[in-house]
DNA sequence: ATTAGCACTCAACGAGATAGAGTGCTAACA
DNA sequence: TGTTAGCACTCTATCTCGTTGAGTGCTAAT
């Protein structure tokens, strides 16, 4: 569709505009790209990259911006050339740096987030793996005085969830014992969102005895089974933006900001777009929502074996640099889904 | 020292202040307060007020602006007023607000961020409980798989601390089991600080024969252990100040953010200060680090029992709202206390 | 001791004027 | 026919400069 020419001035102008974040004119393309031709002709062309969606003008007098279009057509060009060909050398040295001082999954994910922002200079985020078909591996009450009792559960996607909670009537230490063996020989292995009120009765049917104790237990349970299935959030870099040029007006760093830090929206966000594509790239007006109609959202999903269970993004101006968030993003999401295979154990023992 | 009408002139100089962040002229002192006396009058003893230390210009003819000292000498007085009439009502509305959601400790301290940034639109932190004099409430290992093991510390703080972590030589449930009470009946009760590695070493003569394991093993709870007595830290409306005049200027910001993101710092600031005020309130100059030497910090300590295990605050412009502030954080501390003492039971039972 | 009156100060604001980067068109050229 | 030099035109950004207005400090009258 573009001849060879086209595209060159046009990848020439995004190169430049992604580093200056200032419209560019011909004659900066002519003096900074050798391509033979006078800044005349590169004008020409330029009006007819306009004529066909790839350039903006700001106003009459001003070079040119690349178009969301441009930045699809560039962006899609580089998907292409980065994934087949793996740098080892880089991969392992970002899976040194997520495992520092990570040995649990929710500390993988904020080092995942942290790395990624300060690698790219944008805001990342991670979410948590989704509990969808998650099992339960474990769950256990553990009485620590005769009124304390510590319930723990652990989901085969390796997230664990603590509750200390007092009980009303006072309670004995194998009462506790008796229940909690239990319930692990009854709850676990089953998928965390069939568990219900129906399986609780069931359980209660079983040791009557203690009706008074698991009366009480038992909304306790359904409340942190809840809590398990809850998708946390790790966002890094948020402050980030202000550096940049385009968000020197403060009005709009805020309605950024505000946007990221509202937790909901951003697991909609992130989890709302499929999850077949390795890598997925909305391109400003291709988001739907409002605040990030002028950015650009990277995303990558990390695996459980061979289940895609969570994602990993980097936000930032349409005008970002996508070669390089492309690029560590995908080496960071390939990292992430081999530590996760490490830390949970391949093997799907229950 | 002050005579009367210069106190009463200063106040409402800090007053205006407080709400518009304008330098204060003396006839909008006469028009906003009937103090009796003409601009002219205000405006010597404006003079003399500046005299004295109390007041600034930012340039010759502005309006006057409070100093440090002048915040002083009203906080003072403030602080007097305050503490002794609580006000319970909002105070019971309080607590049910940080009880929100929040069986946890780590959700209370984060809802206490939420609530008192909510309440006074600066910056509000929270730390965790700290560590230091902790005992250890029950410490745990349970077997997951042949492999894997989760280890579970609870303190007498009400932190709880998990790990799930691989052993590379394979276990039975039995000898898991039998460390996880050896390790219980050693270190129940235990100050966490006191707990080493020649300790470590005892534990493992009595059960040699799995001198394996617990090689593996040891280390493991050093480091959770180390973990537990990390002090975590919650801030919230951080970009709060993005909407106050005096950081309309980005850079201003943007040291400011970059301040309260450190942990390390916060922590320091937070804690550095002596535990015996139940309040204590650091204004302009009189704090340490250079990027707040702007704000005041307000802090507020919680208890556990009588001991003082932590700190909520608050941090703005030395303009702030002190009397909003320091009613609101006093009556969030005195609900962290309680509610921390009924989470954790009052009777000091291992 | 207080206050009215007035000259003086200084930041903030707005109106031109100017510079400079860039475009688009035209006419000449290979 | 595609390319290019040249030039008039456009538009923003920036700077200067006069004006405005809030505020002070001093003086003299009450």
């Amino acid at each position: 569709m573009l001849d060879e020419r086209k595209l060159k001035i046009l990848y020439a102008i995004i190169n430049s505009y992604i580093l200056s974040a200032e419209p560019i004119g011909s004659r900066t393309i002519t003096k900074q790209y050798d391509l033979g031709i006078s800044s005349a002709t590169v004008r020409n062309e330029m009006s007819d990259l306009e004529d066909l969606g790839y350039l903006n003008k700001p106003h009459s007098s001003a070079g040119r911006v690349p178009s969301d279009k441009a930045y699809r057509l560039y962006v899609d060009q580089l998907l292409k050339m980065i994934k087949p060909k793996i740098d080892y050398d880089r991969k392992e040295e970002i899976k040194k740096a997520l495992l520092k001082e990570a040995r649990e999954i929710d500390q993988l994910l904020q080092n995942s987030a942290k790395i990624l922002s300060a690698i790219t200079s944008y805001t990342a985020l991670a979410v948590s793996p989704k509990m969808m078909g998650a099992r339960i591996k474990l769950i256990q009450l553990v009485p620590i005085d005769e009124f304390q009792v510590l319930l723990t559960i652990v989901s085969d996607t390796g997230v664990v969830k603590n509750s200390i909670f007092r009980l009303d009537i006072g309670v004995y230490e194998d009462q506790i014992n008796t229940i909690s063996n239990m319930l692990n020989h009854k709850l676990k292995g089953l998928p965390i969102d069939k568990v219900n009120d129906d399986l609780a009765n069931e359980i209660m049917m079983e040791i009557y005895e203690y009706k008074n104790v698991i009366d009480e237990i038992i909304p306790i349970i359904s409340k942190s089974l809840e809590d398990v299935q809850d998708v946390d959030i790790y966002a890094d870099g948020i402050t980030k933006i202000l550096d940049l040029p385009e968000y020197k007006d403060l009005e709009k760093a805020k309605t950024f900001i505000s946007f990221i830090e509202d937790k909901d929206t951003i697991i909609e966000l992130l989890l709302n777009n499929s999850l077949t594509q390795d890598i997925e790239i909305s391109i400003g007006s291709e988001n739907i929502y409002d605040p990030i109609k002028d950015c650009s959202l990277i995303t990558a999903n990390y695996r459980l074996g061979d289940r895609v269970v969570g994602k990993v993004g980097v936000i930032g101006p349409t005008r970002m640099d996508y070669y390089n968030v492309i690029k560590n993003l995908y080496l960071v999401s390939l990292n992430i889904s081999e530590i996760i295979d490490m830390l949970l154990g391949r093997r799907d023992s229950i």
